[in-house]
Formats: structure tokens, C-alpha cells, sequence
DNA sequence: TGCAAAGTGTATATTAGCGTATGTTTTATG
DNA sequence: CATAAAACATACGCTAATATACACTTTGCA
């Protein structure tokens, strides 16, 4: 399964593992080519070939590829498999999220904390504006983008320019963000359907 | 050991340890030739078959060289007993990470700087992976085999198939590996919790 | 709608480095 | 001087990476 695979191959696996997770899809010849520091879309295309012979990836039907779900024997699960997750900063006012200004790192994360499929950040705790149960200033928080939410969801919204963390309840058309312990500081917030979630809380990591 | 050895045959396992320290590798044909002052690559192809004859040099599986033997640096106590320990190459992907073809070399090492009962290894420090505070490239790190640590401990992990020192931290059912500085390059890892360590850095071997 | 530009995967031929092999010349030694 | 070992020049086949080109699809814009 994968065994021998060389330092290029290793490389190009991971590549294309971080390009599935931020960006939703296998790369391109040249991309790869210009992330393994290759010179000629040739060299990248063969590694592509070995890399199927090797039953790491499969064609599909519409001959795109995909990476075949491998699973690491039990005397290997000392070997995580990682991908990088974009660090947002301070969410600055009214800027789009994911703008390059906006991202301070990349931090690697077990595959095994990303559901296939989604795209995720990460996103720094700080003030009290997210001074939810559990959540503390400088916590990490795993968010999971995507616009819906059930009801119950601890998800992250954007008021005021301003990154939060609240309970997701939705009835008659309105929304209530609850505070998860209500006390004078933290009161639920009324917004209408037009507000927008950022992505909903699924880890949270204390450093 | 070195009994019967010319000089030549000396001086190419000199070139050959440091090209193996440094480099990671054992020179080709042609550098040991320039290494030597050869002109032509028939004659240090000819020494390397001699020094595998003379038990010097091992042909492993894969038909790579291996050093047989390896005296760290006298100040490491010539006279005192030493022990062998194997000197682990690049971790291939998948593979058992004591693996014959992942042996470069057995090493002597002081038996004092060695505790009883448990196995060892040493790893070469390459590449900014395992940049942290007081380790450089081409250090040979002293490795502890064990698959617990307590918080705090400096570890080594396979992280995507690459050997990663970092600091062990637990919380919350999440492993954290902390960088001793953090900076854009330098970020934690985040692990669930089924993943397990190689062992626990015992020392740092400046070359 | 039409069409150019850009991006896609793939193909051909070339280059560089590798280990190895052939035969010749040099060197050392009895 | 004779002979064997050592070093030589050169070449072969193999692999990885190279530059460049081709045909096809997608995209944006007039």
C-alpha cells in the first residue's frame, strides 16, 4: 500500500491531501509541478501515473482523480497524516475572511478531525467576545464553514465586526444567538434571517 | 578493525562517514572519484566492492550501501564500553521504522550515555522539521523508544512520515506538539488522541 | 453567439547523472 | 625485465527531469 513511495511521491501526497481540504479539489499538472518545484508539467504528470499504479490515487469515471481512502494499519497508528488549516487573525472590519491579510499561519491537523469535504479555519479566542463555556482567551477554535446551522449548533458569526461564539436557535423567522450561561454581560442577540454564519464550531483547542 | 585498509580505502571511509552525516547518504560513484582524486569512475567503484568485501560496507536489500561500523568522536570516551545502536536513515513511508533498509549504520556509543533495559535508536536531524531550540542539521539525535511521554517531554513523532521533534503536551483528549519558539514557520500540531510517539529525545549529539 | 485567451492533460525529444563494463596505460614489485 | 595491481579513458543502458509542442476544454467578453 505504501510502501515505497519516494521523497517526491511523499511530498506530492501531501500537497495534494492540503490542496483537498482548502480548496476542494485534486490539483492541476502544473500546479503540482510548481509545488514539488518542478520545471516541466511532464515530471509531475508521471509522478501522477506512478502515484495511481501505486493504488494511492484512482481515476474516476470522468477521469479526474481521487485519492483512494487508505487505511493505516494498526502498528502504524503512530504515524499521523495531517493537513493544514489557515489561521485567521483578528478579523478585521468588513474585510472578506479569507483574505490573505487576514491568515497569520498554517497549523497542521490531524486528518482525522476533518470531515471530508468542508472547508476549515482556524480562528484565535480572544477578548470576551466568545467568552463562551469552555472558551478561553487564546484558545484555538476549529470552525467548519458552511452557511447553515441547526438549531443547538455552537456556531461563529460575525456582529459587528466581530467574531462570536453562540448558540444557534431559529423560530418565526428570527434568530437568537444565546450565550451558553446568560448573566449581565452576555445577553442573547435578535437578528433577522439575513445575517450570515461563518461556520460552525467543532473543536476547540486549548494551547 | 581497520587492519588491512590502504589508504585510499581510509580516506573513502572518512569521505564516506561525512558525506553520511552531512548529506544523509553515501556519495556516488563519481564524488567518491572526486573525493579521492580519481579520474575515473571504474576506480572507486572497484574500492567500494573491496570495502564491501572487507565487511566495511554492506549492500542492504534495496542494493544501497550501509556502513557497517561507526565510532562517534573520541571525546565520547574511547575507552569506556560502548554499545551499538543503529542509526535510522530517512523514515520510508509505511514501513516499520526499524526496518533493515532504514538502517544506515550501527553506531558505538558510550554504554553511560545508555539506560539498561531499554532500546535506543539515533536519527539524523535534517531539514527544518525538527528545528527546534538546540538542534541542528546534521545533529544526531539520542532516542529513547518508548510510546508514553508526560507533558513537557521533548518527543519524536512521525508527522506525515517525517520524524518531527516537538514538545508533548495532553489536554482534552487532544495531543498537542508545541514548537519551543512559534513564529509563521513554526506552528503546534494538533493529534487526536490514538496516535503515538517514537520515543523521547535523551540527547543531542553535536558532530 | 462567436471567438480569443488561458488553462487543461498529454506527447516527443533532449539532457544529465547514475552504476557498471570494456579495454588500455601506468605504477610498483619480484 | 616480467608481471600483477592500480588507475586510466571511454562507453553503455537506465532513470529522472528538462524544454517545448499539441489538441482539447473552459472562461470571459464583445
Amino acid at each position: 500500500m505504501f510502501y515505497d513511495l519516494s521523497d517526491k511521491e511523499l511530498k506530492a501526497i501531501k500537497i495534494i491531501r492540503n490542496f483537498l481540504v482548502n480548496q476542494g479539489r485534486i490539483p492541476s499538472v502544473r500546479e503540482l509541478m510548481t509545488g514539488l518545484d518542478y520545471k516541466s508539467p511532464r515530471s509531475s504528470a508521471i509522478l501522477l501515473k506512478n502515484l495511481e499504479e501505486k493504488k494511492i490515487l484512482r481515476k474516476k469515471n470522468d477521469g479526474s482523480y481521487q485519492i483512494v481512502d487508505f487505511e493505516i494499519p494498526e502498528d502504524f497508528g503512530s504515524r499521523a497524516q495531517t493537513v493544514k488549516i489557515p489561521l485567521l487573525g483578528s478579523v478585521a472590519c468588513g474585510m472578506p475572511i479569507f483574505a490573505d491579510e487576514n491568515i497569520e499561519a498554517e497549523v497542521s491537523i490531524s486528518i482525522e478531525m476533518i470531515k471530508n469535504g468542508y472547508k476549515y479555519f482556524l480562528l484565535r479566542a480572544e477578548g470576551d467576545s466568545m467568552d463562551e463555556a469552555g472558551i478561553e482567551n487564546g484558545d484555538l477554535l476549529l470552525v467548519r464553514q458552511q452557511q447553515n446551522a441547526e438549531n443547538g449548533d455552537r456556531i461563529l458569526a460575525l456582529i459587528d465586526d466581530e467574531a462570536t461564539v453562540k448558540e444557534y436557535n431559529k423560530s418565526n423567522g428570527m434568530v437568537i444567538l444565546k450565550p451558553k450561561s446568560s448573566n449581565k454581560i452576555h445577553q442573547p442577540i435578535i437578528l433577522n434571517e439575513n445575517f450570515r454564519i461563518q461556520g460552525i464550531i467543532e473543536n476547540i483547542i486549548k494551547l
